[in-house]
DNA sequence: CTCTATGCAAAGGTTTTGCAGAGAA
DNA sequence: TTCTCTGCAAAACCTTTGCATAGAG
């Protein structure tokens, strides 16, 4: 935890900028929710609670320097709010989404899957890949088990 | 084209929907630019150019109703507006998209190409696909042919 | 002292909603 | 009639911006 605060200060500091109270803070509420997929507002909430003086833009700023130094991801899900997502330690490409049609979850798949795909876009549409969105919407394994049992 | 507008108005009075002067305007727009990410506003002043007298409600409300009936996709390239993309004659899957950081261009790959991800998804993760999102993010053909005639 | 960063409030942009009226069955 | 649909305007959101002030080096 505060290796990774440590290291994404040296992330803001190479590239000018400072890591404030308030960005720390906002860091630190994402590092606390990596497995979920905060919107600005949800972030807004959550450092408010231990800075309560944070104001919403600071936030919103905060996010989208975050994003232009690549250390978080912004993903939209269609329910319309940008949501984001830090990225992995070492993680090359962004990972894909499960989200369920029915309770709203929203998984995680860290491994790449892509790569053939990748390789065969790059060759055949002579497009240099740079970064990818994958979603699938679907039933989620628990919906699946909670539709068994009403039968 | 008039076939299309006819398999369209099937659809929408089997689901109980009428095919109304307005909503036509709006299914002849999108099938006229088939090939385009239209945003509601892009849609709204294209129908006005022939329906003068059409609300922005209600193209909102027939992109909304055409994207329930799966006629339409809504897709959000992550500019703040979403956009709308008529599915394909019998397509199975939503196509993906290529979209270009340099130019803005958008190209679209028919190709299922996720057929084997989707297999390992479901499988590992057992997780039922129901539709998916896929698009990269990077240089077009042409902006990489443009940074060779620099050199 | 200088420059960056912040908080607040206002503005901006997109999408949704309320409502009265129009139109089809 | 009855129910759906539409246009307009207002409202509801999410996000960005202007500005005066605070804070770090």
């Amino acid at each position: 935890m505060e290796d990774r605060v440590e290291r994404i200060k040296k992330q803001l500091h190479s590239a000018g900028y400072k890591l404030t109270p308030q960005r720390e803070a906002t860091v630190r509420v994402l590092l606390e929710h990596e497995e979920d997929h905060l919107s600005a507002e949800d972030v807004y909430l959550l450092v408010k609670e231990k800075s309560p003086e944070i104001g919403l833009a600071t936030v919103y700023r905060t996010l989208e320097l975050l994003t232009e130094l690549k250390i978080v991801d912004k993903i939209n899900f269609g329910d319309g709010v940008s949501r984001y997502d830090l990225r992995k330690e070492g993680a090359a490409h962004f990972h894909h989404h499960l989200v369920c049609l029915e309770c709203g979850s929203v998984a995680e798949i860290q491994e790449d899957l892509l790569e053939d795909v990748e390789a065969i876009v790059e060759r055949e549409w002579k497009f240099k890949i740079k970064d990818h969105r994958l979603t699938f919407h679907g039933i989620c394994h628990r919906c699946q088990q909670k539709h068994e049992e009403e039968k």
